[in-house]
DNA sequence: ATAATTTGCTACTAAAAAGATAGCAAGGAG
DNA sequence: CTCCTTGCTATCTTTTTAGTAGCAAATTAT
């Protein structure tokens, strides 16, 4: 299998660190992960209703980055479906911040007519 | 050009929604993107400044991020080289807990054996 | 018990993005 | 003028993502 998470201390995709907040990046970097968490947040979901929430993602990236993000220890897949472990939570409640903050953001993107 | 950086309110790659959050989750969702409003948090960078601390990430990448950050009002590009612009120094504020976070979660994830 | 549906995937292929390397034009310093 | 530095572009290879089909196991309905 190829599958290799991120994991820090040790050599991942793009970063030759080990930096734990590289580490983070690179696993956060990659497609859906930061929607994957975010949809996450609310209470577990099943693989499909998980999928319809991220725009119908192909399963095959979405059952790669869930795999990556279970054994970052951030999400669980009890019988509830897919959720957050605490550690998840933790990081969800680094990311809330930015939902706001994106709203403000695209604000000053409409007014900055450059684009 | 083929280069398209997600702008809320538009399509953007693999987000159709239009979303703000879900546009700054497919940009900062981009290798190298994070870890460029990482790196230039603290003073401006040249282009080969930046791409050394970047572990020498192709300049093909760089460029192509630099370029989005820009579009995107995060970053600018100043006679002291590429650095942060008000709205990047907001979003690297949110940023920077992530920092603590990571070590924390590197930290339990040598305790838990699993991997 | 049987049939239909849902769930969590895997396989395959195509397209897009990232990575690696070479090198060049413009600007400044000596 | 010559030698660096800077900010790239071009080209090519590898990896990742996207799109679609479908299947085995578990659950639900009849």
């Amino acid at each position: 299998m190829s599958f290799s998470p991120p994991k820090p201390g040790q050599l991942v995709r793009g970063s030759r660190s080990g930096k734990p907040i590289m580490a983070l990046f690179d696993l956060l970097g990659r497609s859906w992960s930061l929607g994957i968490l975010w949809q996450l947040s609310d209470k577990p979901l099943t693989f499909r209703e998980l999928q319809n929430r991220c725009e119908n993602v192909s399963p095959t990236v979405l059952n790669r980055r869930l795999k990556e993000l279970r054994a970052s220890l951030l999400v669980d897949h009890g019988s509830q479906g897919y959720g957050l472990t605490e550690l998840g939570q933790e990081l969800f409640s680094l990311l809330e911040p930015f939902g706001r903050w994106s709203i403000n953001w695209a604000d000053r993107f409409k007014q900055d007519g450059s684009n």
